[in-house]
DNA sequence: GTTTTTGTTTACCAGCCGGTCAACAATCAT
DNA sequence: ATGATTGTTGACCGGCTGGTAAACAAAAAC
């Protein structure tokens, strides 16, 4: 076998590995699990951190999809065509088992991972899922979202994160897939509708974003 | 020191830190932390097994007030009002840092945690949010309920669990909260009508459960 | 067909870690 | 005071684990 292969094989294999036993894993069961012994582990990667730090860039480098930054910025769809394909493909590409569960391990212990990946989602998604929201409710303001409006759109994608959860890391089925490995297309488009509905409902027309009489009391500071 | 106090302060500072470095932290980091030897530990819990038993049940039990089951029994307050005094409370007592944390850890290796705790939801929980969902839109409907209905409602649930996540693992601030250990009830209040606004939006009035066209075509099954 | 290079394994080291045990301190009954 | 009981520790064992290095195998180069 090439020295290539080899070392994709290793990778390969490491993702699986430490996806499911953990960064601490060790490296002799991960050899067995490939069929070669731990110490050619050393021949491809120095150490065990290097091959870890491997296997972040390996799953969290790509699965990054820059077509949707254009799909959301395209003018000739409507907002809630858009948010529903983009969730669709967004939750059944990226929050793969491996994803979300070394996304999760890393969250647990060293931030670095977690970190990079919010960044991401903060300076190039949720602005755009913001105007499109707006849009839909017939707004056009450009002004920085409010924390009511950015705590509403984070129920909507944290309600995404927390079915990968359930499958992958609380070994929960999801009832409405017929197929296992995907999210059901039914669902991604109820919650994005209810989610639009809901910002309508709560945040009304475009003049109510700056002041807005509240339905129930106001909390004190 | 009494024996039964010296038990509490090494079950709290196991707590605290399993919760924190995780189910794999050296016991004689433990002791350290506490201010006993690692031997010591064994004089009262026999293996680390146990003791990690004792933080198990120490954190997941008694976390759930069976005064939740009469609140939202309550034929005298509104839907809306009930669920978001739950989840007010909910959020705030449950979803704690050595909660989700412990409860992530465990989802990660063995389940029997996070198996028990999402069977006490299932039985206890989930009904009585379906049936108030529907008291909301007017439905009086006992069914079993629906697939498209029980996902929409894990969409909110999902959304506070998410926010856990948020500050206690991926150690993202949320911004919406003034005093940084609760959750704000505006954004409690927000997302419970959210909710269930979406709910009516999309499953209409109580006819409407059994048969409805839908606005976009039908995905196959 | 020998030498060189490359891929792979076996054997080992050093430090870590759950668990044990004998010794030691502190409390308490008599 | 003396002895028994209880709380606590230091020292140790054995197995595990990341990492190393020498030996070995299998091509490749000449």
């Amino acid at each position: 076998m090439g020295v290539v292969e080899r070392e994709r094989q290793i990778l390969d294999g490491a993702i699986g590995f430490f996806s499911e036993k953990g960064l601490d894993g060790q490296l002799r069961d991960l050899g067995r699990s490939v069929g070669v012994t731990h110490a050619l582990l050393y021949h491809y990667f120095p150490t065990k951190q290097a091959l870890i730090d491997r296997v972040y860039t390996e799953v969290f480098e790509g699965r990054w999809n820059p077509h949707w930054e254009a799909l959301l910025d395209d003018r000739q769809r409507s907002p809630e065509d858009k948010l529903t394909a983009f969730y669709d493909e967004y939750v059944n590409l990226t929050l793969t088992r491996e994803f979300v569960r070394i996304l999760v391990f890393s969250g647990l212990t060293d931030h670095t991972i977690t970190d990079r990946f919010f960044s991401l989602l903060r300076e190039r998604l949720f602005p755009r899922l913001i105007r499109e929201t707006r849009r839909f409710r017939g707004s056009t303001s450009r002004a920085k979202p409010n924390e009511r409006e950015l705590e509403l759109l984070m129920g909507l994608h944290g309600g995404f994160f927390y079915i990968t959860m359930r499958r992958w890391i609380y070994g929960q089925g999801v009832a409405s897939d017929s197929a296992p490995e995907r999210f059901s297309q039914a669902l991604v488009r109820d919650r994005v509708r209810g989610y639009l509905v809901a910002s309508r409902e709560l945040f009304g027309d475009p003049a109510a974003e700056q002041a807005r009489p509240p339905q129930a009391e106001q909390v004190p500071a």
